[in-house]
DNA sequence: ACAATTTGACCACT
DNA sequence: AGTGGTCAAATTGT
């Protein structure tokens, strides 16, 4: 809930900073936001009555305790017969506990942080797009963090609601604050640093103009996204943008990026890291018109 | 070879 | 019986 209000809040910004923009803003991006204010604040009264009767993101009460050892099955597949005893853990029963869910509405696809195995897919009855099952990529450390993803609609830039069930208890820490880019139909981006993108993360799929960005950043193995660990955090139409921002604050360089160890990312963007960790006000704004080069950038900054 | 994703089947719940 | 959540073999990617 309150998650859901900050994401109002932050959303009201974005969208007042967008119409008192200078820069041009194309009026798709501007009826977008307004949408997911309208959503949000849905989201927020849905939750407001749901909250003082108990209930958890529109979820039946579950049950979730079965006999340990239930789940005996053959399965006859292509002549084959599989045996399959496989002991039923307590509390994996089919439907999920929802206590601890959270949900977000999010542009689709976008990197929260985490790392996050998909498990399963299933269409979904008027819904028309399929639901995403993901469980925490550590969960042989018995981190049970789970998250479903769901696609809205039709409307681009394609919006999902994540609902996000139980809570990390692996290492993988929230890789910090992310460097985002927005971008207008002018082909200007917005780099966007934030010291705590939690949540509800409002972020729009790249237009072509992040293309150019990204091309122009694998030119320079130092500034590149190329060799992410994550790949799945830098889709084409995603996000992140990663270049060395050390001249920000070579000296309290700290590595904050346990996951992305080994990396020449980790070690570029450390810097930006840490100086954001060690700042909780931290946050920047840049704009970046799309023939932006970062090595210009980072002689002209040092 | 290993890791991640896809996909069809099973099962709990309504 | 219909639906949604999970499992795990098969497939695909690196």
């Amino acid at each position: 809930m309150e998650d859901l209000v900050r994401g109002q809040e932050f959303t009201k910004q974005v969208h007042m900073q967008l119409q008192g923009s200078e820069i041009p803003v194309g009026k798709e991006i501007l009826d977008s936001v307004a949408k997911i204010l309208e959503c949000l604040e849905n989201a927020i009264s849905k939750f407001s009555s749901s909250e003082s009767t108990g209930e958890v993101c529109q979820s039946p009460a579950l049950t979730t305790v079965d006999s340990p050892f239930s789940d005996c099955r053959k399965i006859e597949e292509t002549g084959k017969i599989r045996a399959m005893v496989t002991p039923k853990k307590i509390g994996s029963n089919k439907r999920r506990r929802t206590a601890n869910a959270r949900e977000e509405l999010t542009a689709t696809p976008f990197d929260d942080g985490h790392s996050w195995r998909k498990y399963g897919q299933k269409d979904i009855l008027n819904s028309g797009f399929p639901r995403g099952y993901f469980r925490c990529t550590h969960r042989d450390q018995g981190c049970e963090a789970l998250k479903q993803v769901q696609r809205t609609g039709e409307e681009e830039p394609a919006m999902s609601r994540v609902t996000y069930i139980g809570e990390h208890t692996c290492k993988d820490q929230f890789r910090g604050p992310r460097l985002s880019i927005d971008s207008n139909p002018r082909g200007t981006c917005v780099l966007n640093f934030q010291s705590n993108c939690y949540s509800p993360k409002l972020e729009f799929p790249f237009s072509p103009s992040f293309s150019t960005v990204e091309h122009e950043f694998k030119g320079d193995t130092k500034n590149t996204i190329a060799n992410h660990n994550n790949k799945d955090s830098f889709k084409s139409y995603e996000f992140a943008a990663w270049c060395d921002l050390s001249a920000f604050n070579s000296s309290q360089t700290t590595s904050m990026m346990p996951s992305t160890s080994g990396s020449e990312l980790g070690d570029g963007i450390s810097g930006l890291y840490s100086s954001a960790e060690s700042n909780p006000n931290f946050h920047m704004d840049m704009i970046v018109d799309d023939m932006f080069d970062p090595s210009e950038f980072l002689n002209s900054s040092s």
